[in-house]
DNA sequence: CTGTAAATAGAAACAATTTCTATTTAGTAT
DNA sequence: ATACTAAATAGAAATTGTTTCTATTTACAG
């Protein structure tokens, strides 16, 4: 808790309510959410509360390096607590819970050229279902 | 071109100019489109031509097997020619003219389990710059 | 040719996100 | 403690990308 609030500042956000909130939910629900979910738990805390600050806050954690963007299917933007931090890697989520784990291995990594390009940047994401989810 | 009309007839879908113009398009392009990008060049073909009609069209012609999804960052669908057809791979795509091409190795394949997940699905997309955008 | 289901345009609805404006607040400087 | 200021906020409105709806037109089988 006290890491996050480190980055915070060291990002030069101030630490308010709303990212207080935003976070204990990511800390405490483990897995990813996408900016509604947010707003429906943060209205429930705040009776007066915005969605487009919901974002703002959000794309706030990314910057700091406490949430991730996680790229699902849907056109939607996700977000989720990333253990890993700065290191290259990716994510799995399950398809019931939500929870999101790193990849660690990346097939792209190290590779600099495929069929003559040279990389610039990619994305990968893997959706399955976890050992407890399957019993 | 006949291959393409052939598919579209196996799938039950009928051969109308609009298809015939957003299938020359992608041959002659030989990369990716956004949706607004097949409308502005059909409008320059067709003086009534409507937006649905093209999404509708990209719809249709991905169902066919004619045209693939590209998973790019930004909010918008990219669509663009598969030569592999159904054959599982991703794409890389160059940044510079949008050229798309096959990646035949995919890391994911074979691999039934990452973390404990059974995997249900995957996706990755590859940006690049091409040999010939690199001079 | 004729009939019918599919394809179409254009308007309107929709969903996710962003921008704008006025008000409030966190953290710093007194 | 108190005042100050830049950052954070709510709520409304705008924007963007996409989908749905309705009436009209068209491809193509019979
Ligand atoms: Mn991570
Ligand atoms: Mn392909
Ligand atoms: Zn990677
Ligand atoms: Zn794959």
């Amino acid at each position: 808790m006290e890491k996050y609030f480190e980055k915070l500042k060291n990002n030069g956000f101030k630490l308010t309510p709303r990212r207080r909130a935003i976070i204990d939910l990511f800390v405490s629900c483990g897995s990813h959410l996408s900016p509604e979910m947010v707003w429906h738990k943060l209205k429930l805390k705040f009776k007066r509360c915005g969605l487009p600050g919901v974002y703002r806050n959000l794309e706030a954690l990314l910057k700091c390096g406490i949430l991730v963007r996680i790229q699902q299917a849907d056109r939607k933007k996700h977000y989720g607590l990333c253990v890993s931090g700065d290191n290259h890697h990716h994510h799995i989520t399950c398809i019931k819970c939500g929870k999101v784990e790193d990849i660690k291995d990346c097939a792209i990594r190290g590779i600099d050229k495929i069929k003559g390009y040279k990389i610039v940047s990619h994305f990968m994401q893997v959706n399955g279902i976890c050992a407890s989810c399957r019993e």
